[in-house]
DNA sequence: TTTTGAAAAATCATCGATTATTTGTCAAGC
DNA sequence: GCTTGACAAATAATCGATGATTTTTCAAAA
């Protein structure tokens, strides 16, 4: 399953970050140009609003035409990449006013699915959620070692989308995981340091607990408060770096 | 770039033998087979479940294959088709579970996007509502003569998306617009006469009165019941055709 | 100085051919 | 009869070259 009515989202999968293994399903230049070219704009190596150069980028990621534009076509579902007829391929631009959409589609998307998955959700999928959940509260971050940010970015992804993950709507969850990349760009771009005044951990597991619970309100609303502290913590960052 | 006021333009309109496109932004041949072929597949001339084969379909839209490719990896993102790794492209299946989240996310982002719309439209778009409003009115829709109900579904396809277009988020309206391109499908495919039981003039009548009036509640209420119907109507469609 | 427009350069889009992979066929072996 | 594996056919993926469009340059004209 490489894509589908369940993927909008091409495949981001559980860790795009991997090296090339021989069989994760990415056989073709084409589908790991898609992870790597993710990967590149999400962490910010491509900068927000640049033009993407057929001719530089087919040297510096050592391809062809065909699948590199393949892949960019891709990746326009994705929110990541635009583009437009005989003008190419650019980064998607940062703003204020997307930050914002974001958060609040996040809010609106990720609470529906928390809620359904507690109605629907089985046992294994708690399991996931605790597992996930204990992962995160292990996983150091900080701001020194950059290489703990990239490793508590990838599991602070996971344990968000396996709290929705018992839903059983996999469009929802594709719309989910796009909006998960979105932030999570502005994230990694914008917040190398975590708030000072709030306890993050404390957030998150009481998510879970809520959630395996099934307490839909308490889950719900203590997810949508994190969502929106984020929110407003990167809307700030983005001011002081002046972006509108 | 215009010519200025004073400018001499020169026509080259003596060219009679193609005629002129409009600049719509569909130039290059992939912009305009990502429209033909997503037409041809919510139209069910393309069928649900198919496999797409790239040298037929080269032949039948006379296209060659990087055109080609690279629209059918656009349409990817509209959950119209499904790739994988050296297996190509095949159109979207259909199910009731598909169908099922379909109406519900419809539910959800469109009486989201609706609400957001009431709270920051402005006149424009009252105004724009009123006359997609009257349009569908003014439409027929005779099951005993196709081509109105071609016109009949762009012109209710309009209306619906009119409703929403004052929200100003549009990634909240692009994934609003994948999920009705998805349900027309299995309207355009299923659901060729109207059900009796229904006077659907009204509750778009309703929908829009209460809209412009900013009754938010009422409103959302009658558009989330409107499409609770046509789910529900279209999976009898489905149900008698035998498709799980 | 600013504007204009044609030529040059850069870049994007498309094509035909080649390579790689999957799928279908069929006879040998169990 | 059923499986197996080599071979052939069909199909997908990639490449290098060519055609089309946009952008830049720059000198002449206003």
């Amino acid at each position: 399953m490489q894509s589908g009515p369940g993927s909008l989202i091409l495949e981001s999968g559980a860790d795009a970050a991997m090296p090339s293994f021989p069989d994760d399903g990415k056989n073709t230049i084409a589908s790991q140009l898609v992870s790597r070219l993710r990967e590149a704009i999400i962490s910010g190596q491509l900068e927000a609003g640049s033009k993407i150069n057929l001719d530089r980028a087919k040297q510096s990621f050592n391809v062809s035409l065909s699948p590199l534009r393949e892949a960019l076509a891709r990746l326009i579902s994705d929110g990541l990449v635009e583009f437009e007829d005989n003008r190419g391929y650019r980064v998607s631009p940062v703003s204020l006013s997307n930050l914002e959409e974001i958060t609040s589609l996040r809010e609106e998307f990720e609470t529906y699915a928390l809620r359904e998955s507690m109605r629907v959700g089985d046992v294994e999928w708690e399991g996931n959620v605790m597992r996930a959940l204990h992962r995160l509260n292990r996983t150091e971050r900080d701001a020194a070692k950059p290489e703990t940010l990239e490793q508590w970015e990838a599991v602070h992804r996971e344990f968000h989308l396996t709290l929705i993950s018992g839903c059983r709507k996999p469009l929802l969850l594709s719309f989910c995981k796009t909006m998960l990349n979105l932030n999570d760009r502005y994230r990694r771009t914008f917040l190398t340091r975590t708030s000072g005044d709030r306890n993050v951990s404390v957030e998150h597991s009481e998510i879970a607990q809520g959630t395996v619970a099934r307490d839909m309100d308490y889950a719900c609303d203590r997810l949508r408060e994190h969502i929106h502290r984020t929110g407003t913590n990167l809307r700030r960052h983005l001011a002081e770096k002046g972006i509108a």
